[in-house]
DNA sequence: CGTGCGGTTGATCCGAGTCAAGCCAAGTGG
DNA sequence: CCACTTGGCTTGACTCGGATCAACCGCACG
């Protein structure tokens, strides 16, 4: 089974220390002094995936958890016929699995190369249990992705195709920080958003040239502008 | 504003201890030594709701927080044309809330009488900040609230009207450990199932006659009996 | 130079929304 | 006691948004 393979493969280097840690982990990283953060990573090893790699299916066990350090995952659930849900993506710092659980309970997948830190859950639930810093700051992401996750369920459960793409162009803009005229990054296929989005591919593709003609501009696939952010913003039903 | 009043209105008593936990607040419960837990209700007090009272607001600062201890409460998120999304249900024992966050994001309201225990948040975040069992109990919540949202946005995003009724029938009569013939309470109004499962109130209507044929039986509204539990797994999608 | 893949566009279909009427049980007031 | 209202639910007729099916485009790659 392949998550075996990933906790004792070929890709295991041991993790030193946190000194390049990117955004969100840095979190983590300065809520443990520097002996228990580098026992910590310790426990793990990275491990490397290539695009469309699975990490964990939605109905393994939950053995190992992860922190992802490079790359783009995406959480995904579906249903017996194919239908498929992208339940949230894991960008650098994100951690994925399920600790203290039986099962993740969604598939975890890799949408570019991708480096991890990968953990037993046994021993990870093991070391957080006696760190009180470290299950404070899983806490902290574990809040703050219930409400990202639930404010999702108002777009999958409210909103017409147009504002969901709306939507789905304004959070990236906004993750990124740019202003109007600024091209963002799009990291995903027209498929990806569709799964996102709860929606075809089809639709996605409509929405996208329907508001090409005011409020963006697609200069390539994997990008766009914003040119007036108002009507984006109106256009996401808020 | 109402929450002001909720901390500080007539209804006041202070919680003693906790004999009369139901359920899932065991956890909690269990998890703490007699005197924290004593200490941690003294920082709360008792507080009612009557059907239809709304506790705090999606935009309100999210300046208190609670604990359930009798009845049940929905949350929520609308748009602003009045398009409303029930993001989950809290049950006796369930916190509500958002700890160590300026909003919440959500509006919490009654669906029945309800009795619970409030935290002005300040208050509560420092007590768990120097309880790491409390926050370790915490954890575990938000780790499973987010895996029951999560699963919930497959249901948003890619179920059929049909499917979305049989499953939310299916985790009624699941949760209340019910068998086939026996009946189960549905605790919510057709409106209200419209608004959890993403539909309108005619097609949820339309959807429960249809089943009558084989699946269910409907011999009240607010209840329903599971005839065949296999033909209404199957018109769930799993 | 074909071949395949991701994306776009068009035509058509269908499921769920919308609008409107009617039903039934529980008040309410004369 | 009965006439009337009210609110939650059901049912029917119709509409429409997004899914489906299919053709096609452009580009990378063998």
């Amino acid at each position: 089974m392949y998550l075996e393979s990933a906790i004792g493969g070929s890709a295991n280097k041991r993790v030193g220390n946190c000194a390049s840690c990117p955004t969100r982990e840095q979190a983590i990283c300065s809520a443990l002094s520097q002996d228990v953060l580098a026992e910590f990573f310790q426990l793990g090893r990275t491990c490397q995936l290539r695009r469309g790699e699975t990490l964990m299916w939605q109905s393994d066990e939950a053995i190992i958890v992860g922190n992802l350090r490079e790359g783009l995952l995406k959480l995904t659930a579906s249903l017996d016929d194919g239908r498929e849900q992208i339940l949230g993506l894991a960008f650098p710092g994100d951690f994925v699995g399920r600790p203290f659980g039986a099962t993740a309970g969604h598939c975890v997948t890799a949408l570019t190369e991708a480096r991890l830190c990968v953990f037993r859950r046994s021993a990870f639930d093991r070391f957080a249990s006696c760190h009180p810093e470290l299950e404070h700051a899983l806490l902290l992401r574990a809040l703050d992705e219930l409400e990202r996750a639930r404010r999702w369920m108002l777009l999958l459960g409210r909103k017409s195709a147009g504002e969901r793409v709306a939507t789905l162009l304004l959070e990236f803009a906004d993750r990124q920080g740019a202003r109007e005229g600024q091209r963002v990054a799009l990291p995903l296929s027209r498929q990806q958003m569709a799964d996102l989005l709860g929606l075809t591919i089809e639709t996605v593709s409509r929405k996208l040239t329907l508001f090409k003609r005011h409020a963006i501009r697609l200069p390539d696939l994997h990008g766009f502008v914003v040119l007036d952010r108002a009507e984006l913003r109106a256009l996401s039903g808020s």
